[in-house]
DNA sequence: AATCAATATCGTAATATTGCAATATTAAAT
DNA sequence: ATTTAATATTGCAATATTACGATATTGATT
């Protein structure tokens, strides 16, 4: 074991699993925010901008890229890394509509 | 190494990344998706509505009530867990914000 | 062609997660 | 007081994640 049981749950359980599993750190966070906050998707300075080393951050990105929260090109002796907006809208709409389930019950307790 | 160096990233990375990580998991996001189905909060069925044995399904509950996703209360020889309705609007409101900003960019690469 | 700059991969160690059988706990029901 | 029913904890094995030094790759620059 140690393995998840990805095939005993929904496609939509285990695509909303992916997304924020791969969210589940906070360098990968902090990599989301800073492809948000520049304007150009080449950001051949993530790892100047992260307080870890240099294939720590290139696992990050790929991690990121697999899960396909973000895309990449490979442009010469850099890299075009930007969000795939697709997959962060995912995650809103699916948050929106916990929250509307939420809104619309109301539970009293605990 | 292999422990998360969380200390070198800000209090709300650090925050999404640890309610995004309890939720990356797919049995998670279905105990969260059952407890916004049912109408009250106590759960006692939990168990029978996963495709888990009983202390996978507990160890899991553990997580999501630690990283606040979850409240719960004994009561009796049930329990009680309910949503933690602040902690979901917390990630409602923070992919609403990324949402916000994809939209403000139009970033037209890759 | 040799060097440089940027990123990726490999290898490995430390730690964390996943899953469950066995067992413990707890309070209600008999 | 025993039994029952529900959940929690323990202990362990399998697997995954995190981190980074060393090295490889790749394309631009000289």
């Amino acid at each position: 074991m140690g393995a998840t049981k990805t095939e005993h749950f929904t496609d939509k359980q285990n695509s909303i699993a992916t997304l924020t599993k791969a969210l589940g750190h906070p360098a990968r966070v902090a990599i989301i925010e800073y492809l948000l906050k520049v304007d150009a998707c080449i950001c051949g300075d993530i790892v100047n901008e992260l307080p870890l080393a240099q294939p720590t951050v290139s696992q990050h990105l790929k991690e990121l890229k697999n899960a396909g929260l973000i895309q990449g090109e490979i442009e010469g002796n850099s890299i075009c890394y930007c969000i795939n907006e697709k997959a962060l809208q995912k995650l809103q709409t699916y948050f929106a509509g916990v929250s509307a389930k939420l809104e619309a019950k109301k539970l009293n307790c605990c």
